[in-house]
DNA sequence: AACAATAGCAACCGCCACGGA
DNA sequence: CTCCGTGGCGGTTGCTATTGT
């Protein structure tokens, strides 16, 4: 038995949408709301799959986008973003209110990467391209990945450097801090990490990455954000690996 | 003007994590 | 604990627009 397709290929349209399909779209979902995308095709009378519903409310419906060019600050936070998180599209839109990952993901393959190398820096490591023909390294001592560690959990974007951006965004705190979990402060939710191997429901990624009493920030801890159902359920540290779902908080209000 | 090459971006695909049964 | 359905993510594809020859 294979896995089941995620919807019937066979009486589903591809390819670009028209304006009506659109509409439909956006008046279901404005009725209604983002809820089950595998059922909404139907429901809002679309010959489309689920995932080709929600992505194009994601990507290009959804009334929050911020269309139009990348700014300069744009362009330096995601570079800044990417050199800490690496591919992980999704955690850096979470940054860039009004941006979506695909969004992002097609602009750094497009010009940032080019800006990178004219600038001769490897675009995967952002290390100098010289750098990288030095010889490899042999196994990391302990000392370097504990700097390593001292150093992500430190990393800082400094306001300065941002700027205007800054100053446009006041709810964007770039005091950016990647930190281990926290379950010191709230004891009842580090039982319930611990339990779900690190993974929290109430503490939201805004929050992790120093964005309290932001927009973005749905968590319920007392002092945070206005709520609004977006969570984190797991952070791989270590590994820059993110499990992280639905934290936009993108909800239809 | 016609064609080829390149760039840009929307959309698709496959995999994986999560949550509920 | 396991299985399964679903949503979400990152990588890739393919179409369209633009630029070069």
């Amino acid at each position: 038995m294979g896995r089941s397709p995620c919807c019937e290929k066979a009486h589903t349209n591809k390819g670009a949408w028209t304006k009506e399909e659109d509409d439909r779209l956006i008046t279901y979902i404005r009725a209604h709301g983002e809820g089950c995308w595998r059922s909404l095709p139907k429901a809002a009378g679309l010959l489309r799959c689920g995932k080709s519903c929600r992505l194009r409310w994601i990507n290009y419906l959804r009334p929050d986008l911020k269309r139009g060019n990348f700014t300069v600050e744009e362009d330096e936070l995601i570079i800044k973003l990417h050199s800490l998180l690496g591919n992980k599209w999704s955690l850096i839109a979470g940054r860039l209110p009004g941006r979506t990952d695909n969004e992002i993901k097609n602009y750094w393959n497009t010009h940032i990467r080019r800006k990178l190398l004219s600038r001769g820096i490897d675009p995967a490591t952002h290390q100098p391209i010289n750098e990288l023909h030095k010889p490899p390294a042999t196994a990391a001592p302990l000392s370097d990945l504990r700097d390593q560690m001292d150093a992500l959990v430190s990393f800082r974007i400094k306001k300065e450097e941002a700027g205007t951006e800054h100053q446009q965004c006041p709810d964007l705190n770039l005091e950016l801090r990647i930190s281990p979990p926290h379950y010191g402060q709230f004891p009842l939710q580090a039982d319930q990490q611990m339990k779900s191997g690190g993974r929290s429901d109430s503490h939201c990624f805004a929050c992790s990455l120093g964005v309290q009493d932001s927009k973005e920030c749905s968590c319920r801890i007392e002092g945070c954000g206005d709520g609004g159902g977006s969570t984190v359920s797991s952070y791989d540290f270590l590994g820059l690996k993110a499990g992280v779902r639905d934290f936009r908080g993108l909800e239809m209000k």
